[in-house]
DNA sequence: GTAGTTTGTTTATTGAAGTCACAAAGCCAG
DNA sequence: CTGGCTTTGTGACTTCAATAAACAAACTAC
């Protein structure tokens, strides 16, 4: 039916908010996106419709719903399961992956982790780009954009790699040029974007994991070496000025400690990255499974029975409490989550860690920040394609064809 | 003349940022003000007419002004002299002040320098109050609010002072609540609000000198005694989710150095500030003039001929250095500026300070960060003003009488 | 003087959101 | 099961900030 309602154009409208509140499951009814937008009820209808006919969201109105209070019941909103995808990527140290990611962070489809690796950026990315193709071509979805995350700094608005050790990249390397080339070659228009995998990470656990509502998130995990950390406040990464924040890596958290490749010693990113455990406990890594497989695997097998694991993983535990503890003293979030080792430490001595924090920090007596797990599969994945989205979220009439 | 023109109402329009833009110098004209705010010229007119309607800003239309293009020339857009101000206060180790300013940062009046120190926080609020309500009685202008510095964390929302160390008033005291019922007894209605004294410099620089432009500007200043930082990201102060961010002085920056009253040794906080200086130099301090005087006057008068000094100033201005790098790899600040004692470290030595910072770095080769010192007199007080011109520069028609 | 450029104003129009009235769909008490 | 109460959703009209388009004003350059 034709309604008679406000149609709305792009520009300065509700739209694109109350997308992201169905987004980021904040806005379950029409009657929720009301109050949360501050709006009338007649232009959260209008633009509830408005986001039903883009194919965005759809509108369940059956009326069983549990509405668990007086009066007419509401409406359920939820993501168009057969709306359009972000294409997502991610290259690591042992391969890559691709997957197709629809609005609320829900994983369509991925690709098997592949473990090719290349010191050259373009056949890595034309790899991934032509698997995510495939993934198009076989849902046959709408394809809103692409998101790429590396283990890399990654400079703005140049898009460019700076630190990409661990895939042996050259340093500097255009990402997000070569990424946006793959794209084009592999017949994909939509644009595509870049951002380092800790910090694309935090973003999705902040929209759809463990950081949900949380208005000043800090996000500290390693990668299988290194640490990296983000930060996203009130909704919004911070990724600096330039795209460099949040090199946490280099906070001195134990001054005797061992040498830093960055010149210094005693470095969180050398005193609790998986290497450190594994090296703390007497254990050599291994040839098979990545470091942070082979640590995390260690924390579970012995860290009850053999006291050496126990003491190595406390000494990496305080050293992680006292990182963390200062990022809270300067930071001051509201909430910490970590990935990697460091959630398998966590997990390991929850007690320990979070004392830690508490009573390193200058504000412990003030309220205790919590600290958590990240919770979401993929949340890299998930994250580089919040970059893909993100367009759409600001502007879904401008953003989508039609 | 009455227009035909819009009127605009309260709520959701240009105002607020067009004042914002005069506010901070950033519109000098209708037609800067345009493209700025990207409307039309029509609507920076009937902007720009409101807002001298209310009494906040003026136009000079007189022909004279320098063009320097072709074209019509443009008439000058001024904040008001004659217009409203903000009542300031500052608290501090050594006394306080109190000050009336304007909208663009500008001091209208402020009182002589006291030195009145107390333990009770409403006997010096008490007074600091008072001595505002005189010269706004002095002046007979309509305050549209007032702000107070202080040398504390001060945790939000409840407006209490966290760290009143050098006020030696009692921890938690709630400042805001205490400078609320000041301004009630003596009979200023306008709201108070609260605020570190070197976040208050921060936002001041931002807003009116050292920081102008910057879109994620850092400050890092001292006091009297101990280290203070701020961020400023996007025109808005970062102060954390609960206010207590930016406690940057427990950052490691000398492993072997002096223990710290946080527990750690060789913090920022006792490693750089005017004691560390005076005793590095082998200085006992006087009983005359702060500290802070003290370590000025001494890198003054003796940087150039007294190789111990010489000596101490480069040993505290390697280890600010090695702090700010610290800060950089964390926040990628697009500008430094410094404050306090660290303002003449930079003054004595720019070249070794700057090279530190750059060097330090993780990115020091992808870009420089500026660091200069800040430029603005009595910048917290500014500061303190901005807090309570805020609702003004949100909705001026909401905030104003009329 | 004339052409070109930029700034400022006026009039009419647009479009997102508000107001208000009413309908729909559930609870609950009798 | 009927009528009161509450909450949700929709349609008609209104509001008002901002736009578009035309015009006027004030300068520079030739």
């Amino acid at each position: 039916m034709t309604h008679t309602r406000t149609r709305l154009e792009r520009g300065r409208n509700a739209l694109g908010p109350a997308l992201e509140l169905v987004h980021t499951g904040r806005a379950p009814t029409r009657a929720v996106l009301t109050t949360a937008l501050g709006v009338t009820r007649a232009t959260a209808g209008a633009v509830a419709s408005e986001l039903q006919t883009l194919g965005l969201i759809t509108v369940d109105s059956r009326p069983g719903g549990a509405t668990g209070s007086h009066g007419r019941p509401s409406h359920r909103l939820a993501i168009d399961p057969g709306g359009p995808v972000a294409l997502a990527a991610q290259v690591h140290a042992d391969g890559f992956r691709a997957a197709l990611v629809g609005l609320g962070g829900r994983l369509h489809a991925t690709t098997p982790a592949c473990t090719t690796v290349a010191a050259d950026p373009k056949q890595i990315l034309g790899e991934v780009v032509a698997a995510g193709a495939d993934l198009l071509r076989e849902t046959g979805r709408h394809c809103v954009g692409a998101g790429l995350a590396v283990p890399s700094a990654v400079a703005e608005p140049e898009g460019t790699a700076l630190n990409p050790l661990h895939l042996a990249w050259p340093a500097g390397a255009p990402v997000r040029d070569i990424f946006n080339e793959c794209l084009a070659e592999a017949g994909i228009t939509a644009p595509g974007y870049c951002g380092n995998d800790v910090n694309l990470a935090a973003l999705a656990e902040h929209r759809h994991g463990a950081g949900r509502g949380a208005a000043h998130l800090l996000c500290v995990a390693t990668g299988h070496r290194g640490v990296g950390g983000a930060l996203v406040l009130d909704g919004r990464l911070h990724s600096g000025s330039a795209g460099l924040a949040m090199e946490v890596g280099h906070l001195t958290v134990d001054p005797t400690g061992r040498p830093c490749h960055c010149g210094s010693r005693g470095c969180l990113d050398v005193e609790t990255d998986p290497l450190a455990l594994l090296e703390a406990a007497g254990r050599t890594p291994g040839p098979e499974g990545s470091l942070l497989d082979q640590a995390r695997d260690l924390l579970r097998a012995e860290y009850a029975t053999d006291p050496a694991v126990r003491a190595a993983a406390h000494a990496v535990i305080d050293r992680l409490g006292l990182g963390l503890a200062g990022l809270v003293n300067i930071l001051n979030p509201d909430r910490i989550i970590l990935g990697g080792l460091h959630r398998w430490l966590l997990e390991a001595d929850p007690q320990r860690l979070r004392g830690l924090v508490e009573t390193r920090s200058l504000w412990g007596r003030s309220g205790t920040v919590p600290v958590s797990a990240c919770v979401l599969d993929y949340n890299s994945l998930v994250g580089a394609a919040e970059l893909a989205w993100q367009p759409v979220l600001d502007d879904p009439l401008a953003a989508l064809p039609t």
